[in-house]
Formats: structure tokens, sequence, C-alpha cells
DNA sequence: ACCGGGTTTGTTTTT
DNA sequence: CAAACCCGGT
């Protein structure tokens, strides 16, 4: 039964799927060996259940987007029916901690309501604590970035050191004469004291966090861990230090299936650490690896050319990977005077591949894959004056817009009062003439009283605390009131989708929009989106079996959670998507393929990227975005380029430049033909029927 | 002194 | 596309 879910019989994936499952099994999978379209894991999964009788619900299933998780589940449902997959556990290590943590808070001194605080409230947070620091910096000449100092932090918390060791091992280090480094840290590891210290004043948890406290929570309550009997991790690569704890507190019975690839590991800048694959050898001695080394996405010359970029690399583990398909075209490789002329030459060779194909090819089958998503401006410019549509997958994510942000912000103070970042983003929101002054006031005197804002500001309109200046109760009394009457209704039951309804209709946000936002209708379209989605969600929410009733988290708190940890970009109407060419950044394009794809960019700079710590990740980068390409690949480069409002000139990217003139012709600078023998090849290798020659002909002289 | 609306600026990659 | 900045109005 579960064979139909590979496509290809051979013995590589087959040992991997079948393998024993008190065996731990590292798949090391290159791209397009089958690890997606064949899909190992899920036949695994599937094997595991009907052949080996293991049980769905001690089953875990680790991914590294919530996305990808929602369509394993779907895979796995049209395999297994609903009733078996219902209960395996699968999500991203952040969705499966925060499941978890609602679950057991108590039992680690959490409360049940905590919210998770995303990346933008975190560096709000950092950004205030960074002011009180300022003069002090200024003095010493020392320009801090609150971006550096989140990532620092983040990159102390991903090796689980807390505040307290960062400040010991800061005067540890001290040379004699304070550095500028040493200040820094002294000054960060302050911050991150502070910053704690905020998270559990506001019954908060940030992305590292939910990793950090799951971890403390499997570690020390064999209860949350007892179900498990095997754990599958998907981009194993990627993993960082605390997920792999995760990993290895979840994996009670040694029973352990991962899947990776060096090559492809493109998130050390997030503290993914490739060594993992290392010490879980170490970990668990028995270890099995089975190498995936064919790919059955790209033709033989784009494989070559993805070979030749990452093969420079010296320190890699060295892997082999061939192909089935013909060589086919050499892969493109073409100079722009400018980025526009870059972006239209693209345009120009799309439309020119289609008519060339005559109906094989259509828009849906082409992405430009980016560097970072700044530069999809001129890109989408010039597809639009050439007719072309285009989507941004995955460019500005759906719940980061400050429409839906503001909203969110209104009910996760429902869920917690005490959230001080909610409370602080929607105090004046609509308008109601508090501006950053008075608030800084505010909480600067709520945390004198040991109080939530809220509770803070709720005091002072019922005439608790008198030491404030009376317009204060009079701007925010209406807030106030708007709060509570969403409170009751929450309390009685209300939907996410009435509550929704209630708020907008109470603070008229519509006009709010019209007043302050000249795209207001898209927004206004975003939060009708986003009402669909808060009837949807807890249909769609994994959760466990709750022995009690009562401990079940509410509909809201599912919402909300699953807003949080969502990666789902704008507009996911499936319908007209194949009429639209993809637009994408190229971390965001690991796992997926098209027949066609372009990379713009490919110069110094761009690849690697000016302020990149790891040069090689860059490559790999480059190399990842290559090896999405099934049938043709196209790099280019513009001489000229505008970088932060000034034009520069560009030279081709120093990855390629090393490799080009090799004995054989990796790239070439002619565009591919499109003769009837590649049009023909085309079809073979996407499995589609061969274009008609009339159609192409007709297509042409359009 | 503080708000709010308008303009400039400067942009990695993401759970 | 939103944070940072500027400046007129209250």
């Amino acid at each position: 039964m579960y064979h139909f879910a590979i496509l290809t019989s051979f013995d590589d994936l087959l040992a991997a799927v079948q393998h024993s499952p008190s065996v731990p099994l590292q798949i090391l999978a290159g791209p397009g060996s089958g690890k997606t379209k064949a899909c190992v894991l899920i036949s695994r999964i599937a094997h595991l259940i009907l052949h080996y009788s293991v049980p769905p619900e001690s089953i875990c299933a680790v991914t590294f987007t919530n996305k990808a998780a929602n369509e394993m589940r779907q895979r796995l449902n049209q395999l297994l029916g609903e009733q078996y997959t219902c209960q395996i556990k699968m999500g991203t290590f952040h969705a499966l901690c925060a499941l978890f943590l609602r679950k057991y808070a108590n039992v680690i001194g959490l409360e049940r309501n905590f919210t998770v605080c995303d990346s933008e409230e975190s560096k709000k947070l950092v950004s205030g604590l960074l002011k009180l620091f300022k003069d002090d910096l200024a003095t010493r000449d020392i320009i801090l970035k609150e971006s550096t100092v989140l990532s620092m932090i983040s990159k102390a918390k991903a090796r689980g050191l807390n505040a307290t060791i960062m400040q010991k091992e800061c005067k540890a280090n001290k040379s004699p004469i304070p550095s500028t480094i040493d200040h820094i840290n002294a000054v960060v590891s302050d911050i991150y004291e502070s910053y704690e210290k905020t998270l559990r004043q506001t019954n908060s948890l940030d992305f590292d966090d939910l990793l950090l406290f799951g971890v403390k929570l499997f570690r020390n309550h064999s209860k949350a861990v007892d179900w498990c009997h095997h754990v599958l991790v998907d981009e194993f690569q990627d993993t960082n230090v605390t997920q792999y704890e995760l990993m290895h507190e979840l994996a009670v019975r040694k029973c352990v299936t991962v899947v990776g690839d060096p090559d492809q590991s493109i998130y050390g800048w997030r503290s993914a650490e490739v060594e993992n694959l290392s010490r879980m050898q170490k970990d668990y001695p028995q270890t099995k690896e089975i190498f995936l080394e064919e790919n059955y996405r790209s033709t033989g010359s784009i494989l070559n050319a993805s070979l030749a970029i990452v093969t420079q690399d010296k320190n890699r583990i060295q892997k082999s990977l061939f192909t089935s398909h013909p060589l086919g075209s050499v892969p493109v490789l073409h100079s722009s005077i400018s980025e526009q002329d870059e972006a239209t030459k693209i345009a120009i060779e799309i439309k020119r591949a289609i008519a060339y194909t005559g109906g094989l090819l259509n828009y849906g089958d082409f992405a430009i894959l980016l560097r970072f998503t700044a530069l999809s401006r001129t890109l989408e410019g010039a597809l639009q004056k050439e007719g072309i549509r285009s989507r941004v997958l995955g460019g500005h994510k759906f719940f980061e817009r400050l429409e839906i942000k503001d909203l969110l912000a209104y009910l996760q103070l429902i869920d917690n009062p005490e959230y001080d970042p909610a409370f602080l983003r929607i105090a004046n929101v609509p308008s109601r003439g508090v501006g950053e002054k008075t608030l800084d006031e505010l909480s600067a005197k709520a945390r004198g009283k040991k109080l939530s804002m809220l509770a803070f500001i709720e005091k002072i309109c019922d005439n608790h605390i008198p030491d404030i200046k009376p317009p204060i109760k009079r701007k925010l009394g209406d807030f106030v009131k708007v709060m509570l009457r969403l409170k009751r209704s929450a309390s009685e039951g209300a939907t996410p989708p009435e509550l929704i309804r209630q708020l907008l209709q109470q603070i008229d946000y519509e006009n709010h929009l019209k007043r302050t936002q000249t795209d207001w209708e898209t927004r206004w379209e975003n939060v009708q989106e986003l009402i669909t989605f808060s009837s949807e969600a807890n249909a769609t929410d994994p959760s466990i079996v709750e022995e009690e009733e009562e401990e079940r988290p509410t509909p809201l708190r599912l919402f909300l959670q699953a807003s949080m940890l969502s990666s789902e970009g704008d507009s996911q109407n499936e319908e007209n998507n194949k009429e639209k060419v993809t637009i994408v950044t190229c971390h965001a394009a690991k796992g997926l393929e098209w027949p066609v794809v372009f990379v713009p960019s490919v110069e110094d700079g761009t690849f690697p990227f000016y302020r990149t710590e790891d040069v090689e990740e860059e490559r790999r980068l480059l190399y990842v975005a290559c090896t999405r390409a099934q049938c043709l690949l196209y790099l280019s480069y513009a001489k000229k380029r505008k970088v932060a409002g000034e034009t520069k000139n560009k030279v081709l990217s120093p990855f390629i430049s090393t490799v080009k003139s090799e004995s054989q012709p990796l790239f070439t600078d002619v565009m591919p033909q499109l003769d009837p023998a590649q049009c023909q090849e085309l079809a073979h290798i996407l499995g589609r029927p061969e274009p008609d020659h009339g159609e192409v002909q007709r297509q042409v002289a359009q």
C-alpha cells in the first residue's frame, strides 16, 4: 500500500524506508534524490506503522517548517487515512515544544497561557534596553545595533548559555586593558539578563525559549516523553545544538531516523551545526548511514555545473551525485549592464521559452531565486511590464504584516494580560493621543508597582491610583473598556472569528486603516483573510489527546500559537499560481524544484553576501539554488547595480569565475535553442506530452 | 513638551 | 516596506 509513495524502487531508497526501527539511521540525501518527491520520510513512517506495528501516537516527526509538516500530514492522510495520521506528532521543533509546554506548563514553572514572543517584539524589547546603554556606548565610540545584540543573545541561547554564565565568562575573559570587544560583551550580557527578566515578567517565551524550556521539560519529566517510540528529523543539517538535545531527549528508546545533506546546510547564521551528524554517530554508535546519491530531478549538465560550484569547498564531506537524465542544455551565464537590463532579459527569455515550447511550459514552471528579498523590486516591475504575472513566495509573511500584528496584539492581550509588548503596540492603535513618551513613563511606573501595564491602566481608570495626570485616564478609558468587553466575550466562549469581528467594530479598524495607510484596501483584505484563517485554525492544529477536558487550550490560544509559528506567505490561492512566475529567496526555495530556474545577481557582494560570516555557506546557498532546476538553469549578473541608493560597479561571483574555464564548458552565454529536439528532451524529463509543432509556430509568430 | 502626519532611507537569510 | 527622522500644530 505504502509502495504507492515510492515512485522508483531503487535499492537505496527501499533500504532506507525498510530499515529496522531499532537501529538509528542517517539518510544522507543529495538534492533531488527522492527525499521529497519519493518522500523517503513519509514512506518510512508508513512502513513503521504498517510493517513494524509502531503505534502512530508514539511517532514524532520533525520538519523544518510547519508548512512542510502540513504537507507531510496530507500525504500521509492519503496513504494511511486520517484516523492514523492525526495521532502522529508532527511539526517543527518549535511547534512541538509549544504543544507540550502548554500541557505541562505547571510542572516547569510556566503559566499555561504564555505568549510566544516573535522576533519583531524581541527586537523592540532589546532596542528599549539598548537605549539605556546609549550614552555609555557613545563615550567609548561604540555603535551597537539592536540586530547585533539580538543575534548575540540568540546565539548564546542556541548554545544553551544563560545570562549569568555569559556575564561570568565576560568577567573571566577580561584582559587587563578592557577592549571594545570586552565592553560589548559586558553590555550584551547585561541586556540579555534584563531581556530574560522581561520575558518572564510578561509571561512569554521567545523562539529560542521554546526549545530551551522544551529540553528542560523532556529531560526532567519522563512522563512528557514516555509516549515517544520513534523520532524522525528532516533537514537534519540545519538543526542547532538545542534542537539536537531535544531530539536526544525525545529518543528515550534510541530509535531515531534523520534525513539531511551537509552540502545543503544554509542556516549556520541561525546556529545550525552540521557537526550534529557526527555527534549523532558518537551518541548512537550503531548508527547506520545510507547515501542517496542518484538525482532524479536535474539534467546532467545542471548537475555538473552545480557540483563544480560546491566541490570548490575543500573541507566538504566527499559525496558523489549522478543522474540518469540526459545532459540537456548547458546552463546559461549572461551579463547585463544594469539590474533593469537583467530583469528585462529574464522577462523576455521567459516569454521566448514559453513560445518555443508551445504550451509544454507555463508560467508556473519558472522560478527566480534571489539572495535576498529586496532584489525582487526590479524583477517584479520588469515582469509586469512584459505582462507576466508573478508571486513572491514568503517575501513578507502574512503574520508579520502590521495590520495583522495589530489585531493579534489585541487578542494576545485578551489571552495573556501580562504581555506588555502587545499592550505597547496597540495602546495607541487607533490613535488615542498617547505617544512614545507617555507610554515610556507609564511603563516605568507600572514596573515600579510590579504590575502589568494593562493592570496598571485599569487601576488608574478605576481611580485606584490617583497620581497620574487626568488626560491619561480620559485617553485610555475607552481602550480599557474595549479590552474588558473582549475579555468577557472570550470567557463566555466567543470563537476567534467572533472576537476579531467584535474588535474590528469596536475600534473601527477599517477607518483607522483608511486614515493611516495608502494601500488600505489590500490591508483590509488581509484582515478578512485573518478571520478566515482563525476559523480554520482549530481544525488543522495537531493536538494532544487530553485526559481532562478543561486542560485543552482554548481555541483562541491555539489560534494565536498557530499564528506565531506559521511560515505561511501571503496569497495561497492555489488556482492561478500555475500562471504565475515564482519569485523566492534561495533559503525559502530549499526542498522545492522547477523546470526552469533563474538566479540573478550572481555577483561578488551578493554571492557571497558582503556581510557574511561564512563564505562556504554562501557557496552552498548558490549550490542549493542551482540544484532546484530540472531542465533549464540561467545565472546572470549585472555590471552596474544600485545598492542602498548608490550605483556600484559589480563583478561576477568568485564562486562562478573560478570554475567556468575548466575542461568542459560548464556554462554558456548562448541562450538555449529550444528546437524540436530540445523540446522533446524537455518533455521526456518532465514526463509531459510533447508539444505540437503547429502550436509552437503559432506562438513563436506572436 | 508632545503628537501625528508626511518624507527619507536603507534593507540577508527565518522558526 | 517599515523604521527613523523632520517639522508644523496643539
